[in-house]
DNA sequence: CGCACACTTGAGTCGGCTCAACCCTCGTGG
DNA sequence: CCACGAGGGTTGAGCCGACTCAAGTGTGCG
């Protein structure tokens, strides 16, 4: 939980003091996240209660069973969000992209660990203080519930994904819908990056990271992506859209 | 409690008639539902926008991709919500009881097919109507959210489980899963009522029901279940628990 | 250069699936 | 009353896709 001890790395600052130039306006982040909801006036009351953070790669914002003391806002960058069976095992609940809110539920504890991928930049906001806000701002409410209504959309793929596909159309599957994310947060193109490592998609997906790059060799030596460093290209959507048999 | 069997459609009528000596306030469900988060005054303005329907056994209460005409209170009984797949399979995200909402997120589209398993009754709210008092009554929607937020960690549950867990975990899981809930809605026994049949809890599962079948019966016969009609009873709740590995 | 780390590739194994039979229970009609 | 068929559930034999285990291939970095 050293964590949130933000003294090292680049320290916090509160984004009304506009230092560094950024403040919620002009967020790369607003309009695909939860502040798109709010009146100009109502940003500059949320901005009031928001903390600019960054982390390291490989750093973690919090764990599992943590105290939820704050929900955060990623602006830039991705996340891993795992849960750990007291076994070990383990299995990647998702990613988080700039745009994304993290404690949707306000939830008292935290159910996943959240690991920044890359570099990362969040807004992050006192919960007591984020809860009462939303208690004062109904349509903020409304908004983060659709966010939540649309979260569960996209876990009900995912069990139908985990439950009843095969390991490629997993994978075929799992590529599509990352590049559709992109494609909504303005990231559209053919190259789909892909900031987590293999175990983490074979995590998610439920395979082994064995089976995962199989996949993707197979994908490759087909000529429906092309693999490149970071990320893969997509060379026929239509075909990969077609093994993800959505 | 087939009081009108001739309900072959939605025999309904406004609950504030009364005539079924049936009102909001003494609604069995009422505690463990949406509703609990009311004033009796609301209580009555909520009652006024419902009407109480049946459904029969295996009738459907809606479909993937209908119009979301409606949203629903489960007052009694037992529906299960399932997904198909373009090319036939299916998965079932998910069992409703009684307390639970269906069309928490009020969407606009329903994402999935809901089938009576047994003797149905609801509570059925014109959706707009009912956002409309949504949109009236905050602490109603902070109700829904903390559902839906419910909702998503059921969701997280579930996909560690079809990801990440052996056939024999996920049937232990799911039987000690359903008896809490059992338990929450006062239902607690070590007798664990199956209203839905075996290729439902595969589909559920992510199995066969074969695999389905043959679990159940390895449970029984090393005395850790009891297979009885409709159900099965828990007679070793330690064992029950520690095969699921939760 | 050499170590570390992420990823790939191959060979063999196994858990859950497929396919097929069989067993109930129940409802229906003769 | 029994005969019959249908539907749900169980059981068995064999197979296959994904896993396991183990080795090999980059690639970046001190």
């Amino acid at each position: 939980m050293s964590t949130l001890e933000l003294s090292h790395d680049h320290a916090a600052h509160p984004c009304h003091h506009g230092w560094q130039g950024e403040s919620c306006q002009d967020c790369k982040a607003r309009l695909f996240s939860i502040c798109a909801a709010l009146t100009i006036d109502e940003l500059e009351e949320l901005e009031a209660l928001s903390r600019q953070i960054t982390l390291a790669p490989r750093q973690t914002l919090f764990a599992q069973e943590d105290d939820a003391t704050a929900v955060y806002n990623v602006t830039e960058g991705a996340l891993v969000l795992s849960r750990l069976l007291p076994d070990g095992r383990r299995h990647v609940m998702g990613f988080a992209l700039a745009g994304d809110f993290l404690g949707l539920a306000l939830p008292e504890r935290f159910t996943v660990t959240a690991a920044a991928l890359g570099p990362v930049t969040l807004c992050r906001f006192e919960r007591g203080a984020f809860r009462a806000l939303v208690a004062d701002k109904p349509h903020l409410l409304l908004r983060l519930h659709e966010r939540a209504a649309y979260e569960l959309t996209l876990a009900q793929d995912q069990m139908m994904l985990l439950g009843r596909r095969t390991a490629e159309e997993k994978v075929a599957s799992f590529l599509g819908g990352l590049r559709r994310r992109y494609a909504r947060i303005g990231h559209d193109s053919a190259t789909v990056e892909l900031p987590m490592g293999r175990q983490d998609i074979a995590d998610h997906l439920g395979l082994t990271i064995e089976t995962v790059s199989r996949m993707l060799t197979r994908l490759d030596r087909e000529r429906t992506i092309l693999i490149v460093p970071g990320g893969v290209r997509v060379l026929d959507p239509g075909r990969l859209e077609h093994l993800a048999a959505g």
